[in-house]
DNA sequence: AACGTTCACGTGAACGTTCACGAACGGAGT
DNA sequence: ACTCCGTTCGTGAACGTTCACGTGAACGTT
């Protein structure tokens, strides 16, 4: 009964992909790979000689069709090479919520920790989450076609032209973006804490690691500058210097800040990257840490205890910071006119070998 | 004021969503936090007064609409709480391919570095990525609907059930699945080149760590027997201690294997973060690395040349596998059918400190 | 022989969006 | 008056899939 040879041809009217093609044709599908047309569950339907609605029901398990219908309307589709579309099915069936994550930086171990909280928190609400890292603005553009919410750890250059059109929720923003959820960390507390620790030592010399004029996150320094100000010590800001969020950052921020400032006895880490750099520095100047310069660091990584010595650092709880996150998204999701109330995470100090 | 209602509207007929609206459920949205029903561009387009194109344009940025009746629209659809749905969109405009990535364990450093490369090597060909982490089967069930092809860093009892409905492609598996591709690390080499550098130095009582016993990688034990039983060297499969993949598996099992075998004079372990809890119990019991012990790691990753002393190891350049692994799912999304030929990645040796 | 049942399959109709058209309108130009 | 044009908007028709039905055959039951 297959009568497929006349039917198969349809019209000629152009198909529009060469129209959209446009987009796509840009970088991808190099050279000769051109795939004409993807082929369609009528495709396959017409090939195997019955409806689509039995290819349907080969493709996914249902009962209502005979086994040997079934083995033939699959080889045929694998020949064809079909693969239903998502978006034909998600349109159609329930709609699976997918959240947006944009992060600046895989390569600092901070994000991995947070995407693995967002993401667990994700799969527990059966949650799909796309991850993209590099910088903000276009990532985030390229998103919002993609999923219902971001998360991300953006800086306000980053969301300037944020459209609003789904709901955004930053990570520790100190500068919220109108329309958008925020998860704060209590960035304050937690300097004090560990500035606290430093003063009981004794440390009286403190120096800063700051991280770099671009960024806009000051709310370590500030915090730090008004402690040693409550304490009438010296607060100069020529001792807190500046680096790149990285181990070569603070490596080479902590040389400068050592051949400046040789009296300090303490040094406190925007990050635990940047410390572990200023550790590394101290190390090569042949200083012993934390007897001749005590360092702190800030973020609680886990590399932070295999290393050598072992990093005191004020910890963030990463897992919950994504947990939060997500939970933000599905209040906004929810309600996006809803009140808010910003929840904010308190990060805790960890002592160990280094301060 | 705009005079066009009257004559604007032709036929007053209600559009044949009565029917649909007929769900009072409908109308009390925002009633309870359940939203039973997502507002879509046709309710924007009759609670504007407009037709759905007019929202389609008024959303899109369009031209061919004037200035205030878009403002309006998108009041309206704010006011709605409107979210096209990106299902409907993806189905009519060019689809944009979206790959998911598997990995086991986000806390692994060794993964946000694989994972960082194919989203590098996704968004240089405009793709979007979706990262799940955690137990394989079910994440891979899950993202079936939802992606156009799979990489993933997976055992083989993983794949078991794979139904290859869309292409999926493993990282370093040493037991490819039918009808999926592979891109291969060749770790042989890799150990040679480490071992070689081992014997070159003197060591002749050489120790492994291997990873647990469910996990299906026996080619750096296999490769690490072989060379030495090729140098007549003793290859009991006593001096092979198996670890979890983490900093605290290697520290207990380095401990198992001194106390069963204290001549060892180096230890060649599964990954870096073995190698990392390996030099942890060296320096427990007061051994210096690399006098007293030679510590040589596996994998590469960025924090081996963190600690101290730094640490030796086999690199495998994670963003080259992420980028391959890309490549083979454009091949395998170009044409399923295609030549297999399985790229392979040769890892390097990096001699540091420890070893 | 007439009538339910089950099995295997096909037929409209959605789902929500964008695209290709065409139409109404006002303001020019001749 | 007429045509012509640009602006602004609406009307079908896709896109590819699933869902709720409908249909015909084969088979047994009354």
């Amino acid at each position: 009964m297959i009568t497929r040879a006349s039917g198969r041809r349809r019209r000629g009217y152009p198909h529009r992909e060469v129209v959209l093609g446009g987009t796509g044709a840009a970088g991808d599908n190099g050279g000769m790979g051109q795939s004409p047309r993807r082929a369609t569950i009528k495709d396959v339907a017409r090939s195997a000689g019955v409806s689509y609605q039995t290819v349907s029901r080969a493709m996914n398990d249902r009962t209502d069709i005979d086994p040997e219908t079934k083995r033939r309307v699959l080889a045929v589709a694998a020949e064809l090479g079909y693969r239903p579309s998502r978006f034909a099915r998600g349109l159609v069936t329930a709609q699976t919520t997918t959240i947006g994550l944009v992060v600046p930086d895989v390569g600092n171990p901070f994000f991995p920790e947070v995407i693995a909280g967002v993401i667990e928190a994700a799969s527990r609400r059966d949650w799909h989450v796309v991850v993209v890292s590099g910088q903000g603005a276009a990532a985030l553009r390229s998103l919002t076609t993609q999923v219902d919410a971001v998360v991300g750890y953006l800086d306000r250059t980053d969301t300037e032209s944020w459209d609003a059109r789904i709901p955004l929720v930053l990570l520790d923003q100190e500068h919220p973006v109108a329309g958008s959820g925020v998860v704060s960390v209590d960035v304050d507390s937690g300097v004090r804490a560990g500035m606290a620790h430093l003063l009981a030592a004794g440390h009286r010399e403190i120096g800063m690691i700051d991280c770099a004029a671009d960024c806009d996150r000051s709310q370590r320094r500030r915090s730090f500058l008004g402690v040693l100000g409550e304490h009438r010590l010296d607060a100069a800001d020529s001792r807190v210097e500046r680096a790149e969020q990285s181990v070569e950052g603070g490596f080479g921020a902590a040389g400068r800040l050592l051949e400046r400032h040789p009296e300090v006895t303490a040094l406190f880490a925007f990050n635990d990257l940047v410390a572990v750099g200023a550790l590394r520095q101290l190390r090569a100047r042949g200083l012993r840490v934390p007897r001749d310069c005590a360092v702190l660091g800030f973020d609680g990584l886990a590399l932070g205890e295999w290393i050598e010595p072992a990093l005191t650092t004020v910890r963030i709880d990463k897992k919950r910071l994504g947990e939060l996150a997500v939970a933000e998204v599905e209040r906004l999701l929810d309600d996006p006119a809803a009140q808010r109330r910003i929840p904010v995470l308190r990060p805790e100090l960890v002592v160990r070998a280094s301060a």
